[in-house]
RNA sequence: GGGGCCGUAGCUCAGCCUGGAUAGAGCGCGGGACUUCUAAUCCCGUGGUCCCGGGUUCAAAUCCCGGCGGCCCCGCCA
């Protein structure tokens, strides 16, 4: 049993007493204890009675208490005002925390649901920056906890290959810079040096208006071309999302699947959906400003006031789809509401052999696709565009698709003023804006290596016997937790002000606490003389029971984590955990302690490892055996 | 103009959904603790008109209404 059995007991134990006696039904919430000092387990259950009852607060709560009281995992019941205050037998909870964590307590039930999950979708013409890992740290711990909730998880990643943000890179590289095929080799890594071409071609923009003849031309044969320009911009644009793909493996960030836009086109996916919404009459042709434009006419409804129009190209005048189109398209695709399908190749290999596939007209056929739910990890900003790709399945008759259609959006991430000072940028506000047009902005890789730099100078002065292959390799998994955490320990719809200072503090509420308090506990492990399990030697020193009460909310905070699709509150909780686990390392010793005192404390950090493995795992946070 | 989000300590943020006990962390600042399982740690201290006003309630940071301030969206870009 764990916490939310134990408060499932006492509710019910509580619901049946005034049910039999007075005949109400009370519903019973229970509060977090200012402290465990005061509680275990709180609930207000007396004021919520009060009034239905018309008695005092504190004479029902002494009721209610004498009815928990009867339950053999209760030690003792306190009345306070309208609470009663349930203390557990301490040692029954320990032996229930051990046993649960010798299995598996956040093993579910296969829920026969396959979700599609796709984030990251960085466009393929410059570097990653932080806003991108933001977003791929965000959906990659969705994954990971729908994953344990007994979801099948597809994670896709959308490449955009044939948008303007490519051509404009491609026009830079091709007609500023004079680049053919050949020459890329020479300009590894091509994402960094695309962010500067990218920024170049924009501002080149403004004074060339030749520059802008050529971006049309680009843009035009990545749609359908095949001429050696073609050929070039396919190659850049592949280059770079293998980057990409580089750049998120250092934070352990795998995908399944890369869906690019040219295949999307190219399988006639937006026709499907254009041909669909044109049938039930809520595609049709535009007026007035829309004129020579096909529409989407949105209804009345409140996500829609933002829109004073009223309507939404689809098709432009010109006959070229918007992207909204193309992603309704590839939304019924994911959906399986099309028999259309790619062939699938593999784009690459990850080094633990799983293949990284892509949509393809070449390979083979497989199962993408056909989700459940399909959630797309996608910017706060672009709610009205994601809202009016699901009201189009509400309207294509796929009602229920559309439910399951989610938009997870996050906050934008911005730059203190002193980290955009760093990366010399000056501004009279306190937050800065980033802009990928104007190069402003940190690149991932940038970041990540500062941080390993970090990491790797601390991992070897207080381990200089470590051979420096292997130091790099801690130092890696430091900067993951590092940057894992703080990526997660935000609010996900909230603006967040990025500051590098923080980023690379390896203490306080961050990634390598965590990391560092399971370190101790492994040492203990290692460092002990092993010793039979005893409860008779647990709970005498003070700091064990906040630690193993802690423990006990693993499944109840991981439930209800998942159910809101919200790692943060994951996160928050590993922390918590680590930060009992620190007070518990300061106060109590293992080693060298009796048999029963050494067997009972082996217990709990032996439950503590156990734990945090399993979240850990979750937040795609690695254990380090030394730091 | 319309729609949305936010306002909690010097700074960065939890808590608000689901009202409940002295409003919590981290950073910063001041002090203290390493012959002991690694001090990337811990302990003590410092610091708050929970933006303002009103309402609902036994009870409001939390719910409702009205202000004020900041941000975002309202492209035939994505």
């Amino acid at each position: 049993m764990l916490i939310d059995d134990y408060k499932k007991e006492i509710a019910e134990r509580i619901r049946e007493y005034f049910r039999e006696k007075y005949g109400v039904e009370p519903k019973i919430r229970f509060t977090p204890p200012p402290s465990f000092e005061v509680a275990d387990i709180a609930t207000p259950i007396g004021f919520s009675l009060a009034k239905v009852l018309k008695r005092p607060p504190e004479d029902i709560a002494k009721e209610a208490a004498e009815v928990v009281k009867g339950l053999d995992f209760v030690e003792k019941v306190e009345v306070a005002k309208g609470y009663i205050n349930v203390f557990l037998d301490k040692k029954r909870a320990l032996k229930d925390l051990l046993e649960e964590l010798q299995g598996d307590p956040l093993s579910f039930e296969k829920k026969n649901k396959k979700v599609v999950v796709e984030h990251t979708n960085i466009n393929p013409n410059k570097a990653a920056h932080i806003g991108h890992v933001r977003n791929a740290v965000l959906g990659d711990a969705l994954a990971r906890i729908l994953r344990r909730y007994g979801y099948d998880v597809e994670v896709q990643n959308y490449i955009d290959d044939t948008g303007v943000q490519v051509a404009d890179t491609v026009v830079g590289l091709r007609f500023l810079r004079g680049l053919r095929k050949e020459d890329l080799d020479r300009y590894e890594p091509l994402d960094k040096y695309c962010r500067h071409v990218y920024t170049l071609v924009n501002k080149r923009y403004e004074i060339d208006k030749e520059l802008v003849k050529y971006q049309r031309e680009v843009l035009k044969e990545l749609e359908r071309g095949s001429s050696e320009l073609a050929e070039f911009a396919r190659e850049v644009s592949r280059r770079i999302c293998k980057r990409h793909i580089e750049t998120m493996y250092r934070l352990e960030i795998e995908y399944d699947l890369l869906t690019r836009e040219s295949h999307i086109i190219r399988l006639g996916l937006a026709e499907e959906a254009l041909r669909k919404l044109k049938e039930k009459g809520v595609a049709v042709e535009g007026e007035d400003e829309f004129s020579g434009a096909i529409v989407i006419k949105l209804p009345n409804k409140r996500e829609f006031k933002a829109l004073d129009k009223g309507a939404k190209v689809l098709v432009r005048s010109d006959g070229t789809f918007t992207y909204l189109l193309k992603d309704i398209g590839y939304t019924l695709r994911k959906f399986g509401l099309v028999d259309k399908d790619f062939l699938y190749d593999v784009f690459m290999r990850y080094p633990s052999g799983k293949e990284l596939r892509t949509t393809s007209f070449e390979g083979k056929k497989d199962g993408f696709g056909k989700a459940d739910i399909v959630i797309n990890v996608i910017d706060i900003r672009q709610g009205v565009l994601q809202a009016i790709i699901r009201y189009a399945l509400e309207a294509m008759g796929y009602e229920e698709q559309a439910r399951n259609f989610i938009h997870y959006a996050y906050g934008v991430v911005h730059l203190s003023k002193k980290t955009a000072e760093r990366f010399g940028i000056y501004s009279k506000k306190e937050i800065v804006k980033m802009s990928g047009r104007k190069g402003i902005g940190i690149i991932a890789d940038d970041l990540f290596d500062e941080i390993e730099k970090i990491a790797l100078e601390n991992i070897l002065s207080k381990h200089p016997e470590l051979d420096l292959k292997e130091a790099r390799e801690i130092a890696r998994k430091i900067m993951v937790a590092s940057v894992r955490y703080m990526m997660l320990k935000y609010d996900r719809l909230k603006d967040m002000v990025f500051d590098i200072e923080e980023a690379m503090n390896l203490s306080g509420e961050s990634g390598p606490y965590i990391q560092y308090s399971v370190v101790r506990a492994k040492n203990i492990i290692k460092k002990s003389e092993p010793a039979e399990f005893d409860p008779e030697g647990a709970f005498l020193c003070d700091k064990e029971r906040p630690l193993v009460r802690s423990l006990l909310e693993i499944r109840e905070r991981f439930v209800e984590a998942a159910e809101k699709m919200d790692p943060q509150l994951l996160a928050r909780y590993a922390y918590e955990l680590a930060m009992r686990f620190n007070e518990f390392y300061e106060s109590c010793r293992v080693a060298g302690e009796p048999d029963h005192i050494r067997g009972a404390r082996l217990g709990i950090v032996k439950a503590y490892i156990k734990a945090m493995e399993l979240l850990l795992d979750v937040l795609g946070i690695p254990i380090v055996e030394v730091m």
